[in-house]
RNA sequence: GGCCCGUUCGUCUAGUGGUUAGGACUCAUGGUUUUCAUCCAUGCAACAGGGGUUCGAUCCCCCUACGGGCUGCCA
């Protein structure tokens, strides 16, 4: 078994077909019955549908999504919408549109958990039938009571096995007499361990752990007990989760153990935190994939962003597309502690990949945010404007929201902006530029550069001081394309009609 | 309280029983550029603390502190 795990920790299946010398990568042995489900892993993201796919959960998606793709394996998607009162249908829908939309595409059919009851009623029943669980007619009062009370005592809890081996006659009398009562696990003698792919040897001692319940009073079964079941019965080989899982794993295997089913390999990966070290809620700015998305991240940034929090590629590298990652993700990369969400290092991440797609890619990006943008204006004059401002912009709608600046004849100016950068001279200047423009011959690149050569000769100044009046003339901002793009692909009569609007605002 | 997990620059991280503890983001400074952005260069900045083990510990062991998770008839 430990193999196996060193077989997955550190190398991928292609790598390893048993001719190789490589270190802590075994040849599989057909006497293991999980060797099959090795070859070709099966995992899943289990969301609960009880808000928006949360960054977090995001992650988690992926890296389930990368093993599966990685190792020819299947990727399933199980919604836990057990929790009838804070699950909700539309939620459901915005974490496959999420998932979607980011491209973790899931294999087979979505499992609804809520339509598995039979199942877990009839494993509850097998275990109670196999004696692996008993009823516990101990109120929830009492229980309350006596926790109080140890608690005032100092003294640790535990939950009294007052019901563990009741008799028949007993147990028939007690419901008879009308007493509600749970189902609880027979937790065995001894400790449960478990090899993580990210934690290592993981070991409880089972006292510990109490005879938890698996079936509530009034018969629906609890977490920890479906969440085994359902992957039993999902034939998941690896159970790929968050690490608030890790104390409940050996609970889950307990389970399986009952049951006599495959225990999965588990990994656990770190949380993701905000910027001021506590998970990652509400409070923060923003927490779930839907909202980076109208902050105009593609979903390919968002992957090579959120792939990098918590595992490192062993290199340099840290631009990544998705086939990349496929290739270059690995456990053993996998960090213990959990990482914090920063903003600023997405920013970079995503300008590094605009400044890489193509224009007409960007096009579409900008067109999936907002399908309005650039209405009635032809395709080659917004591929030029894109063009101008791709190498500017660090997202998509900074894109778009500068690109608004083509899109109209006349702007709105800042106040202040006009004020700070026009005085006698500089109006002097956008003034001459004007009527030099109404004489040009050719447009240009060349003759609008002789226009700046002359306009510097005539009232003494360096380049500066003639682009920037003219710039902010036309484009309403102090920064942004070159100049003379910006006039060539403005046209003449728009830049007409700006240096106008401009001067009757600051004469 | 008990159990489990974690702790290297502000952030993401690399790293080894002997290193000037490396890279990336951010920030600062300078350079290139018609502005901005890019790009280039330089700089700031870290081994949580205390004990061991050792000739020598950031690295191995123990303790403490801090942080997180679980401890529920939530998932």
């Amino acid at each position: 078994m430990i193999n196996y795990i060193e077989f997955w920790r550190h190398g991928r299946a292609v790598e390893c077909t048993g001719l190789e010398n490589q270190q802590g990568c075994k040849p599989f042995r057909g006497s293991n019955p999980l060797a099959s489900a090795m070859k070709n892993p099966r995992v899943r993201f289990a969301p609960s549908p009880t808000g928006y796919l949360h960054i977090g959960g995001a992650r988690t998606a992926l890296f389930n999504w990368l093993f599966a793709k990685q190792n020819n394996g299947k990727f399933l998607l199980r919604i836990e919408d057990t929790d009838l009162e804070r699950s909700k249908d539309e939620y459901i829908d915005q974490i496959t549109d999420a998932l979607k939309w980011l491209g973790l595409n899931w294999d087979e059919d979505i499992v609804l958990q809520s339509k598995n009851n039979d199942r877990h009623q009839e494993m509850v029943a097998k275990m109670l039938k196999d004696g692996t669980a008993y009823k516990c007619f101990l109120q929830k009062e009492e229980l309350d009571n006596l926790r109080k009370e140890s608690e005032q005592r100092k003294e640790i809890f535990r939950v009294p096995q007052t019901f563990r081996n009741l008799s028949p006659e007993k147990e028939k009398a007690l419901i008879e007499e009308g007493k509600s009562f749970t189902v609880r696990l027979k937790v065995p003698k001894g400790e449960t361990e478990f090899n993580d792919l990210v934690y290592g040897s993981i070991k409880v001692q089972n006292k510990d752990l109490d005879d938890f319940i698996i079936a509530r009073s009034d018969g629906s079964p609890t977490y920890n007990f479906v969440v085994a079941v359902d992957d039993a019965d999902m034939k998941i080989s690896h159970v790929i989760r968050g690490d608030d899982h890790l104390a409940n794993t050996p609970k889950q295997i307990l389970v399986y153990k009952a049951l006599e089913l495959d225990v999965p390999i588990f990994a656990h990966l770190p949380m993701i935190l905000g910027s001021d070290k506590k998970r990652l809620s509400k409070r923060h700015a923003a927490t779930n994939v839907q909202e980076y998305k109208e902050k105009g991240f593609t979903s390919k940034v968002i992957l090579n962003y959120l792939s990098l929090l918590g595992w490192n590629p062993d290199s340099d590298k840290e631009i990544f597309d998705e086939n990349e990652l496929i290739n270059s993700f690995q456990f053993k990369q996998v960090q213990k502690k959990s990482a914090v969400f920063d903003e600023k290092k997405l920013l970079w991440i995503s300008q590094q990949h605009l400044s890489e797609m193509s224009v007409r890619d960007l096009m579409n990006e900008i067109y999936a945010l907002n399908s309005g943008w650039g209405d009635g204006l032809e395709w080659e004059y917004l591929k030029e404007v894109v063009k101008l401002i791709k190498d500017r912009s660090k997202t998509i709608t900074e894109i778009a929201s500068m690109s608004e600046i083509f899109f109209t004849d006349k702007l709105d100016y800042d106040s202040d902006l006009l004020s700070k950068t026009y005085n006698d001279k500089s109006i002097a200047i956008i003034k001459d530029f004007k009527s030099a423009l109404t004489s040009i011959e050719n447009w240009s690149r060349v003759e609008l550069e002789n226009i700046f050569e002359n306009l510097m000769e005539q009232h003494d100044v360096a380049i500066g001081q003639v682009m920037k009046p003219i710039r902010v003339a036309l484009s309403g901002i102090p920064f942004g394309p070159g100049i003379f793009d910006l006039i060539l692909l403005l046209g003449k009569d728009i830049c007409q009609i700006r240096l106008r609007h401009t001067l009757s605002e600051v004469e």
